[in-house]
RNA sequence: GCUCGAGUGGCGGAAUUGGUAGACGCGCUGGAUUCAAAAUCCAGUAUUUUCGGAUGUGCGGGUUCGAUUCCCGCCUCGAGUACCA
């Protein structure tokens, strides 16, 4: 009996869906295993055969482990938010719910054709409201937490309040914008409610800002930096550009330092690892302040950092004096203590700061300590008033009472002291340009600074003489896009400012540029340029003949900078002279925390994560506005329902589709969404407007593997018990593509739910494995062009005085063939390109190109007059790899009949020996190149085990590689045969299963040996997810078998088993035959027993200076001594040391033997 | 530029801690079977050769009795990232 691979696959397709053979359940005794695939997303092309490849080594793997003894979790389910679907939907007018639909029932057909062991009872989509209405939940959660830095961890706001009210935000440290006013507790207790909110606002793990963000017009939608690739987006290749927009987004870099750390903890690919560690971008360094000296040189008096007075300074000086000497008991007290240096800090009394006498300070730490007497209580609105200044001159205000300071001066000196601990520099502000650097140590290579064009204090520093330069810097390079400024990243472009700023150690001045090398979302938006350090540096010094200072000791910087590290001394730098790199760094940051001009710092790359979409399709946000301040839906009344609306455009006035639905208020009286009508007509008027963005495609993935754990949870996202099951995946398989998206953001996530307790792990994945992507082989056909015909043809007319006669027949020929004639890659050789390969696209060709010109020549008389002026191009293009066979010819007529190719009918194919050959490339597997090849096909012709185990076969797991079906025949008669070895020969008499034989008979030695030899390797192989090796073991083992003639059931049972994760269906049909009546699938996994592969002689190869010459057998249980003396008087030995004798005879006993001599 | 990965027959690829390089499959060649084809089976298939052998895992060196494997330097290809201070 034959092999019927579709009725086999038919048949066991149905009983696992009707038996629900690989549900899960969530109470079992047995050990968990979870393997889950990246959440495909269904697009309306279908899967093609790279899709397959890791959902059919995670179903291997899922199946093996079944056989181990596990309980398997092996769910599956739809991302099925996004872009394509609402791109397709604004094409064609159909609702992006329809399509999807549509895509996930095509999907949901393919995948089960292939024989995936899902437990599809779980499947979850993200544009479910059942599923969103959680991801809306956990957003809500996050808008209700904050991040406490001391803590390490996400706290509730709630808890942040009761901080607020009871010692206001100055010692809280917590992961927040950077422009945080401090308040104290009365003040934070004083502010509306308003005002509160704004402020809580800054400190919420998803917030709502004013940010640069990358905006993609012709999608009309705001993108990640990882949804960008090469300055265009990822989906469709549109130009981006930057725009500032108030958006929702996710404070993902307080986790940084918690996801960098992670990755020690979790088994995934090194180079994954690398590029999130990249992508957090982790660099430890000082931040550091140059204070602005006001004035360039010539314009005013040199300032010093203690002269903090405003222009109106002059005035006020002698006031100042006046009030030091008749101040109050409290304030003598106070400056008692400060002065005798208790606090470690130098204090100045009654000093100026902008045009206010403060009455004490200390200018290093930035701290104003004002002592209020009574008068003071009526005007507490002007003290507001003169603190918010102060505030924005860098410096910090704390108040006392007279009373406070005579009534109990040691709470007041603890007060103070813990405002001298919080963090020297002020917000970016006037006075002071900050700087990140990694190299403090170079701090004294420093001969100028630079700023990017938009920094904030560009306009205040720059002089009046600059102003113009500079104004027109800044505007020419806010019209580079993004994409030009990386493009040209050779020019060196910049402006001087005229100001100067003050070394912080040397005291030197240094002059202060602007250049668009400096980016503005880096760091502070400036640097301190060390050109001997610094590449960029250098060439900028250069190229404004700026000074490049060496402080580096035996170092020649006269051709480039030299940005080595270790090993490195530092010279001609005041203190830091002489010391080693590693030294100095900490040195140089020590002396700048000393004068509170600078500290250590660790900065990071990783950006927060915009989270606002301009885009219909995508999940609602729980929100509504009042007064503009945003306002979270009671979790009780979600999911909050995608509206419909009637196109899916953006409105008129630029708002995003959410915009056009009829119904988009919140009526906090009724708990309901409304109309604008109803909610304005509403008598109490309690709520607003809902919001108009939606989430991002990364929202619904970023936790959806918690949700199959309990699917169908009506009141929890997961019930801490099945949580605690099932923990976290084990095996996660998909593309390396999502480093930086998906598998960050779930990452963070996943910290996120754990700080709140509401999961117990604190990863998601713990070992990951990328596929490789499968390859497509596309096929290209060279099609001719002529071009600008209309403009040569006339000018031919004129030259060669055509007739009309000649020109309309000109005329018609090119009508009638322009991109209809097609050559071969062979007819495009000549010197240039001696392959006839001229890479993508089109190549101009004329005489150059003789093959060409004759054979068309020979075809067409007309083409003469063309090849005498009209420009001719060849283009390549992709054909369709459907029409072309296996060795590369095309059938034309197929093509030509094609209904997509109209254009085609009548084309005109130059063929040699009766066949157009096409040219071949391997690119990657796309609709648009024509080069996708569907698993469907392939399964109807080979069946889906066929399919399976030959996409394993292709090679490592983890590597790319191009689809090729030449092998595919060699796995199919490998099943075949597995097949025949359950079958009596077929001489036996034809029907239904009487070809069936299996011997009870005891089975050989030989046989056992296959048996556990292939047990061995092929379980060694699945747990290393080396599956090409293991199928190359079953093709050896069956082959073996077959040789051996073997039918015993002590070993085609066990083979059974342990070829069933990889070819399933033809598993269950022998296990079936040889009598057993429930599925394969949790059938005991074999036991591999050493003892038949015991051997008693070895062949041992001998070899002579490590070449093997001829090879030898011996029993394994004979010595050193005795092999030795066997060998030697071996005659090929002899022929081999021809007469010589061996220097060292090496011999590993049951290895090898090596003669040396 | 930086980071990571990979270079082995005509092709996909194998070789576990350094120990017989090219398993397994495709393709190709020859043969059997057949009226013929398909299917199936058998033999061969790195290069070179004076048929003894010699050479051979991107290139050059090193360590070792012995290197595809370890070390150093280079070349090529692929992926990621990119003015990150």
């Amino acid at each position: 009996m034959s092999y019927h691979f579709n009725e086999i696959e038919t048949k066991w397709q149905e009983y696992w869906a009707k038996n629900q053979t690989f549900k899960a359940s969530n109470n079992s005794s047995k050990e968990k295993f979870y393997v889950l695939d990246m959440f495909p997303y269904p697009s309306g092309a279908g899967l093609h055969v790279g899709h397959p490849l890791g959902y059919i080594a995670s179903d291997i793997y899922a199946r093996y482990k079944r056989h181990q003894g596990f309980n398997v979790l092996h769910p599956q389910g739809y991302d099925s938010f996004g872009l394509p679907a609402e791109q397709y939907a604004i094409q064609t007018g159909q609702h992006p719910a329809l399509t999807t639909e549509e895509n996930i029932k095509r999907y949901r057909e393919q995948l089960d054709q292939i024989g995936f062991s899902f437990d599809w009872s779980r499947q979850v989509r993200t544009s479910d409201p059942n599923y969103y209405k959680w991801t809306q939940w956990i957003f809500i959660e996050l808008f209700e937490s904050w991040y406490d830095v001391k803590a390490d961890k996400a706290r509730p706001i709630s808890e942040l309040i009761k901080i607020f009210s009871a010692e206001g935000n100055t010692r809280v440290k917590a992961a927040c914008d950077d422009d945080i006013i401090a308040f104290l507790a009365e003040e934070w207790n004083f502010f509306s409610s308003e005002e509160q909110q704004k402020i809580l606002l800054q400190y919420r793990l998803t917030y709502l800002a004013e940010t640069e963000v990358n905006w993609c017009p012709q999608l009309g939608t705001v993108l990640a930096n990882d949804e960008i690739v090469n300055g265009v987006s990822e989906r469709g290749g549109f130009p981006v550009v930057r725009k500032k927009m108030t958006q929702w987004s996710m404070r993902i870099s307080a986790y940084a330092q918690r996801l960098l750390d992670g990755l020690s903890s979790i088994d995934w690919p090194q180079p994954l690892k690398d590029s999130q560690t990249n992508w957090i971008g982790r660099s430890k360094g000082a931040l550091v302040k140059f204070p602005i000296l006001a004035f360039p040189e010539g314009e005013g008096k040199q300032k010093y950092g203690y002269m903090t007075g405003g222009n109106n300074s002059h005035l006020l000086i002698d006031k100042a004096k006046q009030m030091r000497s008749n101040s109050t008991q409290a304030e003598k007290l106070l400056w008692d203590c400060l002065i005798s240096k208790k606090l470690g800090y130098k204090f100045r009394q009654q000093h100026l700061i902008g045009d206010f006498i403060v009455d004490f300070v200390c200018l290093s730490k930035k701290l104003v300590i004002e002592v209020d007497g009574n008068i003071h209580d009526s005007q507490q609105e002007k003290d507001e008033e003169r603190t918010k200044i102060i505030n924005n001159l860098g410096f910090r205000v704390v108040r006392f009472r007279n009373e406070e300071i005579i009534g109990n001066i040691d709470f007041v000196l603890e007060q103070i002291k813990i405002q001298l601990q919080q963090d020297v520099i002020p917000p970016s502000g006037v006075r002071g340009i900050k700087v990140f650097t990694t190299r403090p140590d170079t701090i004294f290579g420093v001969s100028f600074m630079t700023l990017a064009p938009e920094h904030e204090l560009v306009k205040e520093i720059t002089t009046s003489e600059q102003k113009e330069a500079v104004s027109a810097y800044i505007e020419k390079s806010a019209k580079r896009s993004e994409r030009e400024r990386m493009a040209d990243v050779k020019t060196i472009s910049g402006v001087f400012t005229g100001a100067y700023a003050l070394h912080p150690l040397s005291r030197e001045k240094i002059p202060v540029w602007i250049g668009d090398y400096v980016l503005a979302g880096y760091g502070t938006g400036a640097v301190m340029s060390v050109p001997c350090g610094d590449q960029r540096d250098y060439d900028f010094a250069k190229h404004f003949g700026l000074p490049i200072p060496n402080i580096f000791e035996g170092i020649d910087i006269s051709e480039e900078a030299f940005s080595g590290k270790e090993g490195t001394v530092i010279t001609d730098s005041n203190f830091l002279t002489g010391l080693p790199y590693k030294e100095a760094l900490n040195k140089a940051i020590e002396e700048l925390e000393k004068i509170g001009l600078g500290k250590g710092k660790t900065n990071y790359r990783l950006r927060d994560a915009v989270f606002s979409r301009q885009r219909y399709w995508g999940e609602p946000f729980p929100v509504y506005y009042v007064n503009g301040l945003p306002q979270m839906i009671a979790k009780e009344h979600l999911p909050l329902r995608l509206p419909e609306v009637e196109k899916y455009l953006p409105t008129e006035e630029g708002e995003p589709p959410l915009g056009r639905a009829e119904k988009w208020y919140w009526d906090q009286e009724k708990k309901q969404v409304v109309s604008k009508e109803e909610f304005e007509s509403s008598p109490i008027g309690d709520g607003g407007g809902l919001e108009l963005n939606t989430m991002p495609g990364w929202a619904g993935s970023s936790w959806y593997w918690f949700r199959y754990m309990d699917a169908h949870n009506d009141a929890e996202f997961v019930s801490e018990k099945a949580q605690k099951y099932w923990e976290n995946v084990d095996l996660y398989i998909g593309g390396s593509e999502h480093a930086t998206g998906h598998l960050l953001y779930s990452r963070f996530w996943t910290k996120f739910l754990y700080d709140r307790k509401m999961v117990s792990v604190e990863e998601p994945f713990k070992k990951l494995i990328n596929q490789g992507m499968i390859l497509g082989t596309s096929a290209f056909i060279y099609r001719l062009r002529f071009i600008n015909v209309s403009r040569t043809l006339s000018a031919l007319s004129d030259d060669l005085h055509f007739s009309i006669e000649q020109e309309t027949k000109i005329e018609e020929f090119i009508q009638k063939y322009d991109n209809k004639i097609f050559v071969p890659k062979r007819l495009l050789r000549n010197k240039m390109f001696p392959e006839g390969d001229f890479g993508q696209g089109q190549l101009s060709i004329g005489s150059n190109f003789p093959e060409i010109e004759k054979q068309l020549s020979k075809k067409f008389p007309t083409i003469k007059y063309i090849f005498n002026g009209i420009s001719l191009e060849v283009q390549k293009i992709h054909v369709n790899v459907n029409f072309v066979n296996a060795s590369d010819e095309l059938d034309i007529i197929a093509f030509k009949n094609h209904p997509l190719n109209q254009e085609f009918k009548d084309a005109i194919f130059f063929k040699e020996n009766d066949k157009y050959i096409v040219h071949r490339e391997v690119e990657k597997m796309s609709k648009s190149k024509y080069n996708v090849v569907n698993p469907d096909e392939i399964c109807k012709q080979y069946g889906a085990d066929t399919l399976r185990m030959y996409e394993m076969f292709l090679g490592p797991l983890e590597q790319a590689k191009p689809w090729n079906t030449a092998g595919m025949s060699g796995v199919h008669s490998f099943l075949k045969k597995l097949w025949k070895l359950y079958h009596s020969p077929s001489n036996s008499p034809e029907g239904a299963d009487s070809s069936f034989q299996v011997s009870n008979e005891k089975a050989s030695a030989d046989s056992q040996k296959t048996l556990h030899k292939t047990i061995k390797k092929v379980t060694e192989d699945i747990e290393a997810f080396s599956f090409n090796t293991s199928v190359s073991t079953f093709m050896i083992c069956v082959n073996e078998l077959t040789a051996q003639k073997c039918d015993n059931r002590e070993i085609l049972e066990p083979l059974a088993v342990l070829i069933a994760p990889y070819a399933p269906h033809i598993a269950e049909e022998l296990w079936e035959k040889l009598g057993y009546s429930g599925s394969i699938s949790t059938a005991a996994y074999p036991i591999y027993e050493e003892k038949y592969l015991v051997e008693s002689v070895k062949l041992y190869p001998v070899s002579f200076n490590g070449k093997m010459r001829f090879t030898l057998e011996l029993p394994l249980d004979m010595g050193k001594e005795e092999i030795e003396k066997t060998v030697m008087e071996d005659e090929r030995t002899q022929k081999q040391l021809e007469g010589r004798t061996p220097k060292k005879v090496i011999i590993v006993p049951g290895k090898i033997v090596n003669i040396v001599g």
